[in-house]
RNA sequence: GGGCGGUUAGCUCAGUUGGUAGAGCACACCCCUCACACGGGUGGGGUCACAGGUUCAAGUCCUGUACCGCCCACCA
C-alpha cells in the first residue's frame, strides 16, 4: 500500500499536481471518435476575480462533462472569458480616477483602452487560475475571449449580415440614459428603486381647461399635448383642441388628443405627454402625429431651455417650477406619493430617457428567408420544446419577457468594447469593414457587450468559417447558467443563433439559482460576506467545495452556503480515503487475483474491472452498487446532480463503510484463506465502481485514490468508462 | 399592476411517474474497538402553512386563503 495513506488526506498536496497531469495528458480535448457532446463555458467577466456563483456553475458544468466524457462522448467544454464592456470601463475608469484623481477624457480614448487592456490580461490570467483550482476539466486550446480576433470578426459579420437583412437600423428613438455613466443602457440594465415623491396637479396657465397630475413638473416645458381617455367624459368636449403658453418662461404649444392608454381614474384622468423624456409619452405621440422634437432635458441631466430654468440640474429645476407654479397659483394639489425611480444597474444613475441617434436590432420585422421575426424565432424553439429550460416553470417566465420585449438598443456610448463596424463619409455610410479608400470615420459608439455574448455558441466554434468544429458541436447540448441573465443572455443567444445558423444554440438550459450566506444574504461586496472559492479551495479542497455547492442545490432555487458544510465534505473525503486504505491494505494482505490484459482484449471486457471475479456479481453487496449505479446515471442523464451527489455520498459512507467493510472486518480475519481474498475482491471491487461514480463530482480525490489502485482500467479515472448497467 | 416561486424535524434543504415522511448539521447518551476521533454506536424530534376537493391512497394532483421571496412594468 503506498504511503500516503498512512496520513490523512490533504486536498493540498494532490489537487494542483493531478490537474497538470490531466492538461498534459490532452484529455481535456474532446477525443476524436464518439458522439459529440459540447457546452459553453459562460465567460465569467474579466473584471477581476471569480465568486462563489461562478463555482457553482463550473462545478455543475464539469460534473456534467466528466461524465459525459466517461460515458464515451467526444465531450468538448469550451472555456473562455467576457469582456464585460461597461462594468470593465467602468471598474478601471474607478481605478484611475481614485489613483491619478484624472477622468476617462483626460486620458483620451486610445489611453484608456490601453490601459484597460493591461487590466483585463491580469483579470483574465487571474481567472483562468481560479479555474484550474476548481478542477474544471476545461479545454483551454479552444479557449476564446468576447473581445479577441475571431470574436470580433465573427460580431463584424454578425453586425453586416444583421444590416444587410434590414434587422439592423439607426434612429433616433427615446432610449434609456444614464447621466452617470453617460452611456445608453438596455431595458435589462434597469433597477427600478421605489422612493417617496410627490404628485403635482398643476395647470399650464390659468386659462389651460384642463389640470394634469405629474411628479416630475420640470419635465412639463416639453409638454406637446394632454391626453385624456377617449371615454372620459369631463374632457371630451377639449379633445382636438389646441392651446399655447408659457410655462416658466418657456413657450409650449399643446394639442388636446384622445388615447386609451390613459387611466381616467388616476389624477384628474389626463396626463402631460412629454414625448422626449417618457417612453409612453413618446408612443403616444406616435399614434397622434405629435412631435418628438421638444427636448428639454440634456445628456448632464440639466434643462436645455432658456430663460429661470437654463442649465439647472433636473431636480434644481423641479424646484424652481413648484415655486413658480405656486406663485402664479397654477399649483393646485401636492401630494406624497411612492414612485419607482429607474436606476442604472452598474453606476446607480438615476436614468434620464432621451432621444438619441442609436443602433437598434428589430425584433418584430420579419427575417428574411425565415417568414418570422426575431421575437417569434426567439419563441418558438422554447414553445416547441426544441430547447428545454430547466426547471421548467422558467419557460413561463421567458415568455413573459418576449411579450414585452422591445427593439434592442444595442450602442453603447463607452470606449471599451468592440466599436460598431460601420464608416461613414458625409453622406454615404459602409457597414462591415472599413473601406479602402480615405476620409472615412469609424462609428465612435461601441457594442453592447450582449451582442458579442449572444453569438458565444458559434463564435467560439469559429463560425463565419465553416470548421469542423461548428458542423460538429454546433448546436451545443447544454447551457449551464444562472436564472439571473436568462433574458440578458439566454435569450439573445438563442436570438443570434436563429439568426445566424437557422438552428437553436443548445437543447437543453439548466439554470442554477443564486448562492447566499448562512443568513439567506445576498453576497454582495458591502455584506462583506463573499466566500472566496480559491481561499475555501486552501482550506477544504476543491472537492469539499463542489460537494457542498451541489447537494440539494435544485435547479433555480437559492441556496445556502457556509464554512460548516463545506468541512462536513472534507471529513468525508478523509472518510473516503480511509475506506480506500483499508480496502488496499486488505487486499495487499490476501492477494487477490489481477487478470493480465491479453492481447486483442479490451479493458471493458474485463468487466466491472481487471480485478472482478465474475461470480461476485450475484452477491447482495455488487447488486447494491448495480441500484446505486442506475440510480445515479439516470439522475445525470436528468440534470438531477443534486440528488446523485447525495445518493453516492450517503452510499461510501453509510453503506460502503458502515455496513459492508464492518460486516466484512470479520471475514478478513477469518482463516478462510479463499474467503478472505474472495471478500478482498469484492471490496476492491466495490471501490472502483464507486470511485467511478463519485468522479464528476469529486474527481481530484477520486482520481488520486484511483492512481494506487494494483490494477486500472485506464490511464487515468478521468477517462475510465462509465459503468452502464 | 402583471408574472413566477417558496411555506416539510431546532437550522439548512431533498422528496424524480401520488403508495405507511428523508438527509446533513445541531441535540442526548455511550465508546480513544487493530481504516478513519476529520471517527463509531444508540436515540429523541415532523397533524409536510391553512381550508376545501379528486382518489382505495395526497407532502406529491385540483381550487381557494395567508405569509415570505424573486422577476417584470415609468399610475403620469
Amino acid at each position: 500500500m503506498d504511503e500516503k495513506f498512512t496520513k490523512p488526506y490533504d486536498p493540498r498536496a494532490t489537487e494542483a499536481r493531478i490537474y497538470t497531469e490531466w492538461e498534459k495528458s490532452g484529455h481535456f480535448a474532446p477525443k476524436k471518435d464518439g458522439e459529440p457532446f459540447a457546452m459553453m463555458m459562460p465567460p465569467p467577466n474579466a473584471t477581476g476575480v471569480l465568486h462563489i456563483g461562478h463555482a457553482l456553475g463550473l462545478t455543475l458544468e464539469d460534473i456534467l462533462i466528466r461524465y459525459k466524457r466517461m460515458r464515451g462522448y467526444a465531450a468538448l467544454w469550451l472555456p473562455g472569458t467576457d469582456h464585460a464592456a461597461i462594468a470593465t470601463q467602468a471598474k478601471v475608469e474607478k481605478e484611475i480616477n481614485k489613483k491619478e484623481g484624472k477622468h476617462r477624457h483626460d486620458l483620451g480614448r486610445e489611453e484608456l483602452l490601453k490601459r484597460i487592456g493591461v487590466f483585463v490580461k491580469e483579470s483574465r490570467a487571474i481567472i483562468e487560475k481560479q479555474i484550474r483550482v476548481l478542477g474544471a476539466s476545461c479545454d483551454w486550446s479552444r479557449e476564446a475571449f468576447t473581445l479577441d480576433a475571431a470574436r470580433r470578426s465573427a460580431v463584424n459579420t454578425l453586425f453586416k449580415r444583421m444590416s444587410e437583412a434590414g434587422l439592423i437600423y439607426r434612429g433616433s428613438r427615446i432610449i434609456n440614459w444614464d447621466p452617470r455613466g453617460q452611456t445608453t443602457i438596455s431595458d435589462d440594465e434597469i433597477v427600478h428603486e421605489e422612493r417617496p415623491g410627490k404628485l403635482y396637479t398643476l395647470r399650464y396657465a390659468k386659462d389651460f381647461p384642463i389640470a394634469i397630475a405629474t411628479t416630475r413638473p420640470e419635465t412639463k416645458v416639453g409638454d406637446v399635448a394632454v391626453a385624456v381617455h377617449p371615454e372620459d367624459a369631463r374632457y371630451r368636449e377639449f379633445v382636438g383642441k389646441e392651446y399655447d403658453a408659457v410655462f416658466c418662461d418657456v413657450p409650449i404649444h399643446i394639442k388636446i388628443v384622445a388615447d386609451a392608454a390613459v387611466d381616467p381614474a388616476f389624477g384628474t384622468g389626463a396626463v402631460g405627454v412629454t414625448p422626449a423624456h417618457s417612453y409612453t409619452d413618446w408612443e403616444i405621440a406616435d399614434r397622434h402625429q405629435l412631435s418628438h422634437e421638444v427636448v428639454v432635458i440634456n445628456e448632464l441631466a440639466k434643462m436645455a431651455v432658456s430663460g429661470r430654468l437654463k442649465e439647472k440640474k433636473t431636480n434644481e429645476a423641479r424646484e424652481i417650477v413648484v415655486e413658480w407654479l405656486k406663485a402664479e397659483g397654477l399649483l393646485e394639489k401636492e401630494e406624497e406619493t411612492l414612485q419607482n425611480i429607474a436606476t442604472a444597474e452598474r453606476t446607480g444613475g438615476v436614468i434620464e430617457p432621451l432621444p438619441k441617434l442609436q443602433w437598434f436590432v428589430d425584433v418584430n420585422k420579419e427575417v428574411p428567408g425565415r417568414g418570422k421575426s426575431l421575437k417569434q424565432l426567439m419563441l418558438e424553439p422554447v414553445r416547441s420544446g426544441q430547447i428545454r429550460i430547466i426547471p421548467e416553470h422558467f419557460e413561463k417566465t421567458y415568455f413573459h419577457w418576449l411579450e414585452n420585449l422591445r427593439d434592442w438598443c444595442i450602442s453603447r456610448q463607452i470606449w471599451y468594447g468592440q466599436q460598431v463596424p460601420v464608416w461613414y463619409k458625409g453622406e454615404e455610410a459602409v457597414v462591415g469593414e472599413e473601406p479602402a479608400s480615405e476620409g472615412w470615420v469609424q462609428d465612435e459608439d461601441t457594442l453592447d457587450t450582449w451582442f458579442s455574448s449572444g453569438a458565444w455558441t458559434f463564435s467560439t466554434l469559429g463560425w463565419p468559417e465553416a470548421t469542423e468544429d461548428l458542423k460538429k458541436f454546433h448546436p451545443t447540448d447544454v447551457l449551464e447558467t444562472g436564472y439571473d441573465i436568462l433574458f440578458f443572455w439566454v435569450a439573445r443567444m438563442i436570438l443570434m443563433s436563429e439568426f445566424a445558423l437557422a438552428e437553436i444554440p443548445f437543447r437543453t438550459v439548466y439554470l442554477h439559482g443564486i448562492i447566499r450566506d448562512a443568513e439567506g444574504r445576498k453576497i454582495s461586496k458591502s455584506l462583506g460576506n463573499n466566500i472566496d472559492p480559491v481561499e475555501t479551495v486552501g482550506k477544504f479542497g476543491a472537492d469539499a467545495l463542489r460537494m457542498a455547492l451541489v447537494v440539494g442545490n435544485t435547479p433555480g432555487m437559492d441556496s445556502r452556503i457556509d464554512e460548516e458544510k463545506i468541512r462536513g465534505y472534507s471529513r468525508f473525503a478523509n472518510k473516503l480515503w480511509n475506506i480506500a486504505r483499508f480496502i488496499l491494505e486488505q487486499s495487499a494482505q490476501v492477494g487477490i487475483r489481477i487478470r493480465e490484459s491479453a492481447p486483442g482484449r479490451s479493458a471493458e471486457s474485463y468487466y466491472p474491472s481487471p480485478t472482478f471475479p465474475p461470480e461476485l456479481a450475484g452477491t447482495r453487496e455488487w447488486k447494491g452498487l448495480e441500484v446505486l449505479t442506475k440510480d445515479v446515471t439516470k439522475d445525470l442523464d436528468e440534470f438531477r446532480m443534486y440528488v446523485a451527489a447525495e445518493k453516492i455520498y450517503h452510499y461510501v459512507w453509510h453503506e460502503l463503510a458502515d455496513k459492508i467493510l464492518e460486516e466484512s472486518k470479520p471475514i478478513l480475519n477469518a482463516a478462510d484463506q479463499a474467503a478472505r481474498q474472495s471478500r478482498a475482491a469484492l471490496l476492491r471491487a466495490l471501490l472502483g465502481r464507486a470511485l467511478k461514480l463519485l468522479h464528476p463530482f469529486m474527481p481530484f480525490i477520486t482520481e488520486e485514490i484511483y492512481q494506487s489502485l494494483p490494477a486500472k482500467d485506464a490511464e487515468f479515472l478521468m477517462i475510465a468508462n462509465w459503468p452502464v448497467i
